[in-house]
RNA sequence: GUCCCCAUCGUCUAGAGGCCUAGGACACCUCCCUUUCACGGAGGCGACCCGGGUUCGAAUCCCGGUGGGGACGCCA
């Protein structure tokens, strides 16, 4: 059987974290199994649903490189054929109009609250054999409701969590038609991945409790049933549940926050799935080792360190040439505008080890660029009116180096030893002039790459 | 309230009855390297939710608690 997989968001807002996941761990498992990845637009909420949220979720995972082979498709272009279904679910009787009001349903769930039951349809228009049907009222335009089975049990063997049994009985009948006539969510789900040969639906565990309805549709409709995986929720670092009000943020903004896609993919894959001791992997060798059997049925907590830890990973292995566009960039929102000299991929190559991210590494070579920002607790404690003396003589010196890590060394040392220092006393002062700060890379390099011009008048200015 | 799901170091996880005095990773601490900060290296701290059972033997199986989460829409 060929394996194929989907994705389904509703264009309601971006692509956060969570469903960034589900979308990785479908196309990694189609990936594996040499199958199709599906994108599907779940838009039948008219009024919610966006065409800036439907780019805000493609643009989130071309960044994150997750390629579909089908689709992008819009239930909103696929109504016809949802309808045609209803109306042989109609007349096969698997479906019935439902004349109760908003406001009775409202009325009928309060009181089930009240008396402490799960609120349902009372199946007041569920029509019977030798049931008799109330009188269609005229100013009520119905819905249409599946009919579901009342007895038995639905039974799956989740993928994620293992066998899942459901009582009929728990259920009731769903509107899978509104007033007006549009079909709901649950219905179109049920059409869509029996139409595009979904063999396993991998998606958040909110879903549990839909699964039992849409078995029972398929099955009304003949189809196929597929297999299920139902992933558990991501939670905030909080162990707070995300949500628009809480943490939930676009993977865009982890672009913006100076995250490379390597480390956001790499991150969210050992996020509830684990291959034994592995952490580290493209997903090139993701796809390979993906499997649903590795997954945790528990939620998992989002943590930053760690993705910042491998971001800082994939920043050092990344050549200074590929990061020297973004860093450009970033610097240049830094309002710093990179010139000749310094040779910029070589500042990021000595750099790169020491920054958790992009908007770091940016910040932390600025003063390559710019008169630095004096650190004045650095500048009181190092610049002291003692060691002047020591760096005049090694200004002098400097004139007249060649313009090498190496030399540039042998000189700072040549006025150690002169002036009986230790080797941190010139070089921690020599540092905060030039940087501003008290810490940077091996202070030889940070001067070869400075230039001797911009080393002396740097120094002059103190 | 009803139904469903979940439960190992602070966090992500390994663990399919004996390989477990519970392994790895992030974080944290110490030391080494060192020119400061990082990087790197070596150590350290640190967990099986509780109670019963099954078994020669349970983190692993069963039951019951407790705790957490989800669902219960003419939202998706």
């Amino acid at each position: 059987m060929i394996v194929r997989t989907r994705f389904a968001p509703s264009p309601t807002g971006f692509l956060h974290i969570g469903g960034a996941r589900t979308a990785l761990f479908s196309w990694a498992y189609a990936k594996k199994h040499g199958g199709a990845f599906i994108l599907r637009i779940e838009d039948t909420d008219v009024a919610r649903s966006t065409p800036e949220a439907v780019q805000a979720i493609l643009d989130g995972m071309q960044w994150l490189g997750l390629d579909y082979d089908e689709g992008p498709f819009y239930q909103m272009q696929r109504m016809d054929r949802y309808k045609q279904v209803i109306q042989t679910m109609l007349q096969q009787g698997s479906a019935y109009y439902c004349y109760s009001s908003k406001t009775e349903l409202d009325t009928l769930r309060e009181q089930q609250m009240a008396d402490k039951q799960k609120p349902r349809y009372d199946g007041k228009w569920r029509p019977e054999a030798g049931k008799v049907l109330p009188a269609i009222p005229t100013d009520i335009s119905p819905v249409i409701r599946f009919k579901n089975p009342q007895d038995g049990v639905v039974v799956w063997d989740d993928l994620v969590k293992g066998r899942i049994e459901i009582a009929n009985s728990e259920l009731d009948d769903l509107i899978i038609a509104r007033a007006d006539g549009t079909p709901t969510y649950n219905f179109c789900v049920v059409v869509d991945d029996w139409e595009m040969g979904i063999t396993q639906v991998i998606r958040g565990d909110d879903h549990v409790n839909n699964t039992p309805r849409q078995i029972n549709m398929l099955k009304a409709l003949g189809a196929k049933i597929p297999q299920y995986a139902h992933l558990s929720m991501i939670l905030g670092g909080d162990g707070q549940k995300l949500s628009k009000r809480h943490g939930a943020v676009s993977v865009m903004q982890y672009d913006e926050d100076g995250y490379l896609p390597e480390a956001v993919l790499n991150y969210l894959s050992r996020l509830g799935w684990s291959h034994g001791d592995e952490e580290v992997f493209s997903m090139h060798q993701f796809c390979e080792w993906f499997d649903l059997d590795h997954i945790t049925s528990s939620a998992a907590q989002f943590n930053t360190e760690k993705l910042n830890w491998l971001n800082n990973h994939y920043i050092k292995q990344a050549s200074a040439e590929s990061l020297l566009g973004d860093i450009t960039k970033r610097l240049a929102k830094l309002n710093v505008s990179v010139s000749e000299t310094p040779n910029l991929p070589a500042v990021i190559d000595l750099y790169k080890e020491r920054a958790n991210t992009l908007n770091e590494l940016a910040a932390s070579i600025a003063y390559f660029y710019q008169k630095p920002i004096m650190d004045l607790v650095a500048a009181e404690k190092h610049l002291t009116v003692e060691i002047k003396p020591a760096i005049a003589t090694l200004a002098d010196l400097l004139k007249a180096v060649d313009w090498q890590a190496e030399a540039i060394h042998h000189a700072i040392n040549e006025v150690v030893t002169q002036y009986q220092l230790k080797f941190p006393k010139v070089a921690m002062p020599l540092r905060v002039m030039l940087t501003g700060i008290a810490q940077s890379p091996s202070i030889d390099q940070v001067m070869k790459l400075m230039g001797r011009e911009e080393v002396l008048a740097r120094i002059t200015n103190h």
